[in-house]
DNA sequence: GATGAATGAGAATTCATTCAT
DNA sequence: TATGAATGAATTCTCATTCAT
C-alpha cells in the first residue's frame, strides 16, 4: 500500500503554500519550484495535485472568491438603517491575512493571465453583491426608511465599488489600525447621513 | 540642442507605443520585441532610450501619475458644497482611453515588478489627493457649510479610496455609459447628502 | 512452483498490454503509467516483473522475433520452384494484427533505444532467414532446377531484404486487401520467372 | 547594423548539424541543446531559425524527400529492359551519407511524432515512384519488350517496396561494399530475368 | 507481493539584454 | 546612432524510477 494521503487536504496545503510563496516573491516571480519548496514537496508532486500553474491559480481564485463571499454576502435584508450600516461595517473589516493577499490577487488575476474568465467572474461576483445592496436599499425605500429619491439599482452598484475601493486601499497601502478605524467610521457616518430620510 | 528635443520626443513615442502594445497583448505578454515593432524601431534601439524594461515601465508609471494628477488635483479649494461636488464629478468622469489603461496599470505595477517604490509612489500620490480633499472638507467645516461632526482628515483619505474604487470598477468592468452616469449621479447625491449640514 | 507459472503468465500479460498501449498511443507517448493501466495493475507492480522500460521493450522485441520466426523460418528445404514460391507466399501473408505492429516495432527499436544490441539482433535474425533461402537456392541450383548463374549467397540475403520491403510497406501504408493480393501475385510471378531455368 | 547572416544558409547549416547530432545520439536522445552545440550556436539561436523541434524535424523531412526524389525519380521512360535495369541500379546505389541517415529518418518519422502527415507524405512519395515504374512497365508491355502477363499497376507498386527493402536493409545493417555489390547484381539479374519475354 | 505517492533529472521554449556591424 | 542576430538563464511540465505503507 502506498502512502495514504488526504488529497483534498494536500490541495489545501499547496494552495496555502502558494499564497505564502506569492507573498514572499510576488505572483510573477513565484515559480512552481518555489511553490514546491514552500510546500515542502518536490516539483513533480505539485503536478499530481494541480495539472498546471493555471489550474493552481484557479484554485487560489476560487478560494479567494469563497473568502470574499463569506465576508460580503451575509448581508441579509436589513430592516433599518442601523442594521444596514452594521452590515457595511462588517464588509469593511478585513483581517490582516486577507489584507495582505489583496495585491497578490490583483496581480494574479490581471488581464494577461485571465483566460478571459477571471474578469467576468469578478464582474459577476460584484454584481451579486450589488444585488444584495440593491434589495436592501429598495426595501428601505419602499418602507420609507431611507431617502425616497434614491435609485436603488444605481446606488447598489456604485456602493459596492466604493466599498471595494476602501478595502483595496487598505490592501495596497499600509494604513495603521487607528487610521483605518477612523476612516471606516467616517465612511459609515457619511453613508448613514447620505441615505437617511432627511 | 535639437538632438535633445528629439531624444525626449522619442522617449514619449516609445512610451505611447508601449501602452498600445500593452493594450493589445496585456502587460506580461508584451515583449520588448513587440514594443519595438509597435514603435517602428529595432529592439536594440529601445535600449538607447530606456536601459531596461523596468525603466520603461517606470516611464509609463510617471506618465500615468501625471495623467491622474491632471484629472484629480485641480480640485482647488471649493467654497460651497456644490462646488465641491462638481469637482468630485470631474474626478469621476474619465475618458475611454484612460479607462482602458486601468487594468494595464494594475498589472504593470503589481508587486512583483515594483522595486518597492511603485506602491509607495501610489501611496504618496493618493495621500496628496487626500490632502486636497481634507483641506476642502476642513474649510467647509470651518465655515459651517458642511456637517460639523466630520473628521476631515479621516474622511479625506477614505473619500479618495471610494472615488478610486468607482473609477477602478469602471476600468475593470464594462459599465455602459448610461449605467455609469446613473452611478455617478447616485454617488454624488449620496456624498452631497452625506456631508450636508442636516 | 505454481508461483513461477503465474509470474511468467504475468510477464506475458504485461507484454500484451504494452503492445496494446503502444498501438493506442504510439511507442513514445506510452508511459509506464499507461502500460500499467492497460494491464490493470499498478505502476509499481510493473517493476516487479520488468526492472525497467528498457527491459520491457526487450521483452517485446523477443516476442516480436519469435513471431517473425514463426512466419518466416518454417521455409524448409523446397525441392521445386513451386514449393519455394509457396513458402515465399506464406512469408508475405501477414495478418492484420502483425501488420499494425510493424510501425510500432520500428519506432520502439529505433537507434536511440537500442542499447546497440537491437540492430544486431535484427541483423542476426535476417541473416538466419537469409541462410534458409541460401540453402534453398543452392539446393535448387545444385539440382539444376533453377538458373545456374544464380549466386545463392548474395541472392539469399537480398531476397530477404525485398520480402521485408514488401511486408514493411504493407505495415506502413494501408494497402487494401485486393491491391496487396495483386502485388503479392505479381511479386511471386516475377520471382518465379526470375529464378526459372530459362 | 547587426551581423549580416545568410538565413537560408544558416537553416541549411542547422539542418546538417541536426543530422550529425542525430547520428551521434539517435533522434530521441538528441536535445535542442545538443543540436545547438553541434551547430556551434546557442539554444536560443536555434529558435530564430526553426520555431520548434517539430519544425526542425519537418525541415529534415523535406531535405530527406528531396534527396530521395533526386535519386529515384529521374527514372524516365526506358525503352529497353537494359535501360530500365540501369535505372533500377541507380536507385539502389546510395552513398554512405544517405545510408547512415536511413535509421535516423525511420526513427524521426515514426508514428508518435508524425503529425499524421508524415506517413501520408511517405505514402504519396512512394506512390509517385510507383507510378513511374508502372509507366515504364506498361510501355514495355505495350511494345512487347517484356513479359505480356505482367500487371504493370501491381508490379509497379510492389517493385518499389522491394527496392525500398533493399535500401533499408543497407541502411540498417552494415553490408560491406562487396557484399552489397553482389546483392545488387543478383537482384538486378533476378529482375531482368523476371520481366524478360521468355 | 502490490500499490501509487513522491521524486527530480531533463526537455522544450521564452525573452530581456548584449554587442558586432 | 541604429540594428537585429545571438545569447543563456529561467520557466513550465514530463515521466521513469523509487519506496513507504
Amino acid at each position: 500500500m502506498p502512502k495514504i494521503v488526504d488529497k483534498e487536504q494536500m490541495k489545501v496545503d499547496i494552495l496555502k503554500a502558494s499564497l505564502n510563496a506569492f507573498l514572499k516573491y510576488g505572483f510573477h516571480k513565484t515559480t512552481m519550484e518555489k511553490i514546491a519548496k514552500e510546500a515542502g514537496i518536490a516539483k513533480g508532486t505539485l503536478y499530481l495535485y494541480f495539472s498546471s500553474k493555471e489550474e493552481l491559480t484557479q484554485g487560489i481564485s476560487q478560494a479567494h472568491f469563497a473568502q470574499l463571499k463569506a465576508r460580503l454576502i451575509p448581508i441579509q435584508l436589513a430592516t433599518s438603517i442601523d442594521a444596514l450600516i452594521t452590515h457595511v461595517e462588517q464588509a469593511l473589516i478585513i483581517n490582516d491575512e486577507e489584507t495582505q493577499f489583496i495585491p497578490i490577487f490583483f496581480e494574479a488575476f490581471s488581464p494577461s493571465f485571465h483566460t478571459g474568465s477571471f474578469i467576468e467572474e469578478y464582474e459577476t461576483f460584484f454584481d451579486e453583491i450589488a444585488d444584495v445592496y440593491r434589495e436592501n436599499f429598495q426595501y428601505l425605500v419602499d418602507n420609507h426608511t431611507i431617502n425616497p429619491s434614491i435609485n436603488s439599482h444605481a446606488l447598489g452598484r456604485v456602493f459596492v465599488s466604493m466599498l471595494d475601493g476602501i478595502v483595496l486601499h487598505k490592501g495596497f497601502f499600509n494604513f495603521d489600525k487607528e487610521s483605518y478605524t477612523s476612516m471606516v467610521k467616517e465612511a459609515l457616518a457619511l453613508f448613514k447621513r447620505g441615505i437617511d430620510l432627511n
